[in-house]
DNA sequence: CTGAAAGCGCTTACAG
DNA sequence: CTGAAAGCGCTTACAG
């Protein structure tokens, strides 16, 4: 079945390629027989514009590139799905690509979707990423770029993230008021600012509360994953056998590190106190039920795509916008790894 | 920053375009010193060819449509995963949409990529989808169509899937051979061929082993949740005082059945027997690890586009193929959920 | 109210 | 080896 052109209905109706186009298109200076005509000949013969020609025309495909660390990720798909959910709605695609932590794939994969000549581009950077010149590639090429939960500061554009910093003092507060003295920090890598801002709200936190900092009771988790949880709980319980508390920045390394501690004799919450962070389903699931931050991955992909959207219409009228940082809100959900 | 275009090359050389364009793709008659001359200037400006102009062209846009029922699902967003790390490979891109288990979203869908063009479209079935007359359309739409996992038997297009019945009879037949007598069977929703095959398998394991097939052992479980498993193991231990083996359709309810049957008092795997599957991520993590069937969700991804692709190159060359179904190999892995 | 014309930026068959 | 021309299928400013 060859798809049919307007030139087609325009020649059986023994109309102008320009009427039929205008017809469908609600112009006002088109009669209402002509207009319901052509409308009801495209409706039989299955009529569906050329995207490609439409594309070409109009300078504008509808698709929005989105490049997310990892995919297989319960945070991270949220997203995703918040996105995706919200560009549907809005009549927008999203074509998607993985950078897998990895700067070089980021780089050249914000390259594929200029070429692609995408309306915009949606991006949370990987923990490689230090150097940020290729965003601003995105800025040159006149694109919208909207980043989320894993921001570049220096980057001047629309941003949607949480309150990281808050979220750390909230869940490190929480510790302490459950009368933790000791409390030590699973963070994660370097390089991110959320990794670092959920370290200095944990700093905030202890000094705020007249507790010492101490330095050797961070440990930092570069691939996230549970087995990096029972790994550190392990080394936290030989170094220091004094601690009560942890704040882990995320879900499932304290799960893993529950796990271990568990395994070992401990009590939790009795002997050792713990948050994670992210609110991933499982957390309510395991034994003891963990305390958490929710993270609203679903709101942030909303977010970030009504951003975006916003910023496509604003160029459209070709009116000026300053990019905005949008700070969704978190909670602290007190379950039972905590007293 | 406007993009520059070929007539721009062109014209600072004192070329034709039609020159400057056979010069970048290495036409044979066109002189070297042409060709480098173009090249270089290419680089020099950034040129980038524009895309819609090419799709316009060529008639392709190489971006392949997928449908996938849920992103927020350990097994499917690697499938996900492998499908964009296969079609980057290719020079292919991605546009995901979620069907969220409707059968009137995945309906429209399919419209929704037809109408933007895609080149072709990959699709994981819906729970709630019967009647499979949509996707006959793309297939009159002249686009290859390739399924996943869940699949419709009746549409003839390549698929990619594990032997869901293979799998199912083996996790079973390792529940008898480890001594179970009596086995409970956790099944999915009623229509994915996937859950029916599965159950087809355990039914197939019962008989060769001269075990009576009890249909009230039977569950099916809807929503695929944590909560169904705790649910379902509860409704299952009321009923069946005497069962000694379970086998779960998914790790999730398998885990949630586990802590259900734990919170009892039942010792898992001396009491019952569990075995899972998928072979996610947490079922090696779990107290106690669960058994299960490892469903290569990554390489089915891959599988799947690798086919697509194959498609797509057929068309080009007008040659004729025949749908093929691939299937890929499943694994029991042995943990500690049965003896 | 309708239509001819130009043009979006490329590719490619054809002429020279 | 080079270039003029046609054309992919639309949209829209303009003329009538």
């Amino acid at each position: 079945m060859k798809p049919i052109t307007l030139q087609e209905i325009a020649d059986t109706l023994g109309i102008s390629v320009s009427t039929a186009s205008k017809a469908l298109k609600n112009y006002p200076d088109v009669s209402e027989e002509t207009k319901t005509l052509v409308k009801e000949l495209a409706a039989t013969m299955n009529y569906m514009p050329n995207s490609f020609a439409v594309n070409l025309r109009t300078k504008e495909s509808k698709t929005i590139g989105l490049i997310i660390p990892e995919i297989v990720h319960y945070f991270f798909s949220n997203v995703i799905k918040g996105i995706i959910y919200q560009a549907e709605k809005k009549g927008y695609l999203i074509i998607t690509l993985q950078s897998n932590e990895s700067y070089q794939l980021e780089k050249k994969q914000i390259e594929l979707l200029l070429s692609k000549n995408v309306d915009g581009i949606l991006i949370s950077l990987a923990n490689e990423t230090a150097d940020v010149e290729h965003l601003k590639t995105i800025i040159e090429h006149n694109k919208p770029l909207v980043m989320f939960d894993r921001i570049a500061k220096k980057i001047n554009c629309s941003k949607v993230v949480i309150n990281d910093k808050k979220a750390g003092y909230t869940a490190t507060e929480h510790l302490i008021e459950s009368g933790c003295k000791r409390i030590a920090h699973f963070r994660g890598p370097l390089l991110p600012q959320n990794a670092i801002d959920r370290f200095q709200g944990y700093k905030q936190a202890l000094k705020k509360h007249n507790l010492t900092f101490d330095p050797a009771l961070v440990y930092t988790c570069n691939d996230m994953s549970f087995e990096e949880g029972t790994y550190f709980a392990k080394k936290l319980i030989q170094e220091h056998k004094d601690v009560d508390g942890l704040f882990v920045s995320s879900d499932l390394i304290a799960i893993g590190a529950i796990t271990e501690l568990k395994k070992q004799g401990f009590l939790i919450p009795e002997d050792i106190a713990v948050v994670g962070f992210s609110n991933w389903f499982m957390s309510s699931a395991v034994t003891p039920t963990l305390t958490t931050i929710d993270q609203p991955g679903f709101e942030m992909g909303k977010a970030a795509f009504k951003q975006i959207f916003k910023e496509l219409n604003f160029r459209k009228k070709k009116e000026t916008y300053t990019p905005k940082v949008i700070k969704l809100k978190t909670a602290l959900v007190k379950r039972d790894s905590t007293p």
